[in-house]
Order: C-alpha cells, then sequence, then structure tokens
DNA sequence: GATTTCGTCAGACAAGCTGTTTTTTGCCGG
DNA sequence: CCGGCAAAAAACAGCTTGTCTGACGAAATC
C-alpha cells in the first residue's frame, strides 16, 4: 500500500548520504591500505562504522558496491580532464596530453584500479557493469582520435585507422600504466613520457 | 620415529604421479570451460574423480594447486621455444621472433593464464610464487636483449638500454596481448604483427 | 603368505564469507 | 505526539577453504 503521508525528506536524506559516502570511503580506504588482499564486507562495515547489513540495504550486493565505487572514481577521478586532453584540435597534441593525464589519473587511484579491473578480469559481474562502461568509453575514444590523427595527415604510412585503435587502445589502458608503473617501479612522469613516445614513435609519421 | 622398512616405489608413485596430473588437468579444463567463475577445490575433485581431500594432501593447499599449475604450464607450454628465439644471434630478429612466440603461447593457454595473472595480481599469495618467478625470467631475458639491441646498434637515437627494457617488458606481457586479442578481438597472427611492429617502431632505428 | 606402508577416500568439523530475513531502535517530520 | 523510515542487530542458509580423523585396499617388503 502506498504511503498514507508524503514526506520531505532534508536532514534524513543527508544523513543517509553520508553514510553512503562513508562506506565508499571505507572501500577505498581498505583497497589502498591492503592491496593485495580480500575485501570483505564485514571489514568494510567495521572501517564505516555501520551494520554490515546497511551496506546490503544501501547497494543491494557487493557488486552494487564495487560497482558504486567505479561510478563514484568516474565522477571524481579526474576522467573528464583526460576526455577533454585529447579532444583538443591538434591530433597529436591530443595524444601526446591524453595519455599523460592519463597516466596521472591512473596514478592517483592505482590501488583501488587495480582491484577493481582485476576482479572484472577474474569475473565480469563482480564489480558490476562499471568497468566496461568505462572502457567503453576509452575505446570510443581512442577510435575517434585514431580517425583525427589520419585525417590531419599523423599517421605513419602503413598504419590503418583500425590499428591505429588497437595501439592508441593499448598504450592508454591502465595494465600499460601499471605494468611499467608498479612492475617496473618508475615514476608516474617517466610512465607518461615513456608511453607517450612509445605511442607516437609507433603510430606517427616523423617529425 | 622414521620408517623401519625402506620402500622403493614404482607401481605407487606411478599411480600417483597420474592421479596429480588428473588433478592438474582438471583445474586447467575448469579454467578453460568456465573462464570468470570461481574454480572451487570441489569442482575439481569431482571433475577429477578424486576426493577433496586428496587435493590437499598432494599440493597442500589451494594457493599450492595453482602454483603447481603455473610450474606445469612452465614446463609444458612452449616457454623454452620462446626463450630460444629471443637469443639468436639477430638480436633484432630476435625480438620480432620473441614476440611472435610469445604471443601463440598466450593464446594457446588464454584463459588458465588469464586467470593465474589476474588472481596473482589481487592475491600475491593465492598462486604461490610460480607468475613472479614467471615474470622474473622474462624481465631477465628483455634486459638482455635490450643490451644486445644496444651492442648491435639497433636502437633508435634517444633511447637508452634502460628504456628499451621497460618497453621490451611491455610488449612482451601478457596483458599487452591479451588486451589486443581479447579486448579488440583480434587473432592471434594480427596481434603478433600489431605488437611486433609496435615494438620495433618504438625501439629501433628506422630499417 | 604375512606384515608394513602409503595413497586414497569419506566424512565430520571449525571458521570465514555472502546474502536474506526478521526484529528492534532511534529519530526526523508532520 | 505519533507515524514512518534509516539503520542496527541478530539469526539464518549456503557456500567456501582447510584440518583432522578413521578406514580401506593394494603395493612393497620380508
Amino acid at each position: 500500500m502506498p504511503p498514507t503521508r508524503k514526506y520531505e525528506q532534508r536532514l534524513r536524506a543527508k544523513a543517509a548520504d553520508q553514510t553512503r559516502r562513508r562506506i565508499l570511503d571505507a572501500v577505498y580506504q581498505r583497497l589502498v591500505e591492503a592491496p593485495s588482499e580480500q575485501v570483505s564486507m564485514d571489514k568494510v562495515a567495521q572501517l564505516a562504522e555501520v551494520s554490515r547489513s546497511t551496506i546490503y540495504t544501501v547497494f543491494g550486493s557487493r557488486a552494487g558496491l564495487f560497482d558504486a565505487l567505479g561510478m563514484d572514481l568516474l565522477h571524481r577521478g579526474g576522467f573528464t580532464d583526460m576526455v577533454t586532453a585529447v579532444l583538443q584540435p591538434d591530433a597529436r597534441r591530443g595524444l601526446r596530453d591524453g595519455i599523460t593525464g592519463n597516466v596521472h589519473m591512473y596514478a592517483a587511484h592505482r590501488d583501488v584500479l587495480r582491484a577493481l579491473f582485476s576482479m572484472a578480469q577474474l569475473d565480469a559481474d563482480a564489480v558490476g557493469g562499471t568497468v566496461r562502461r568505462l572502457e567503453d568509453g576509452r575505446t570510443q575514444g581512442m577510435n575517434d582520435l585514431a580517425q583525427r590523427l589520419h585525417d590531419q595527415g599523423a599517421l605513419r604510412d602503413g598504419i590503418t585507422i583500425d590499428q591505429a585503435g588497437h595501439l592508441l587502445w593499448l598504450h592508454t589502458g591502465f595494465d600499460a600504466f601499471d605494468l611499467l608503473f608498479t612492475g617496473r617501479s618508475l615514476s608516474t612522469d617517466t610512465v607518461a613520457t615513456l608511453l607517450a613516445h612509445a605511442a607516437e614513435h609507433a603510430l606517427c609519421r616523423p617529425a
């Protein structure tokens, strides 16, 4: 039956949003402080000073929680800066600036992104659809950039637009970043210049 | 107390090896048939037609089982071919052939390797030390190759030996392969030539 | 042939995890 | 002053890993 009385939430809704945020921050914190360790709902609840059942009422499931975390990162993590960097008029500069911006964004949230991407690879449903949506956006963006590089005559001879899209996708991915950043202990800036140069030499005609 | 009688195993050891192999094959099969799904010891036991407790007596733990699976792949998966391909006299050909061999090996065991690598990234102890050992070997090999490319004057101006090692490491890793193979639905050969060309253009002076 | 040894099985068990449900506790809002 | 809702608390089912027990049978030794 419908509510017999209407409710204009003010303080209550605000409080609810705060607990929602506390939970998200707790997951984030847990992933940063103890990466490469299983994140249990119980520990998250303790860290957020919230009952475990509250997490389920707010996010529905474990997957929903990580999905929300991904969305949260998407909105606050600086993804938009990256998009605008790629979309500047000069496609070749867009390539460089896009990779650089991407790398810095990855570095800022490295542990959390590593967990999200690895979980998504092991079990597609474990993190909801966020990771796939995020990657789909990058796919689109890199295909566009490849097209624009071609239109501006920046592509090397013997490279098709499709191939350019593939290589851009490879060089702008989180895995490429993390392989160098974590796997080879390089600084953020070193990774950025290394990736940008590699992509440019692989794709573009010599300047 | 020590056994009071010595034991030279013949048939028994052979039978034990067979059950060990049945279990390893079962894990492999399970990972291939149902990737992106949790592999439980119970299902492996059923598939191998073995008691669950037997897996623990043979491999010690879940981590031990996956560790053994990694070792098994290391020995039978064609890793040696890749090493010899890299070590041929002409370093530049070694680069091309190494990447090609690598890619084909990755493709042959894609699902299993994906599971192993992702598990290792989420929890370092989950698969024992095999993945790390495997990657350490590749690190060594790629650093050597970078040095030899330099010695033979094949490196582009402005690329240090260290940088070459980093980029070789990036282009020969499983993630680079899988990003293109799975993430972009490319054929094995397409991935191989794409990666080989990208690496060569990023590293080497124009032919 | 008798006996020891060892691989395997079957099952019980504790502990931890997810996810659901039910009951209670406060406190905001009218 | 209550009605309604966020949240807590607790119990529950079901799955998982990992340990331990006792038993069985067949190979290896004597």
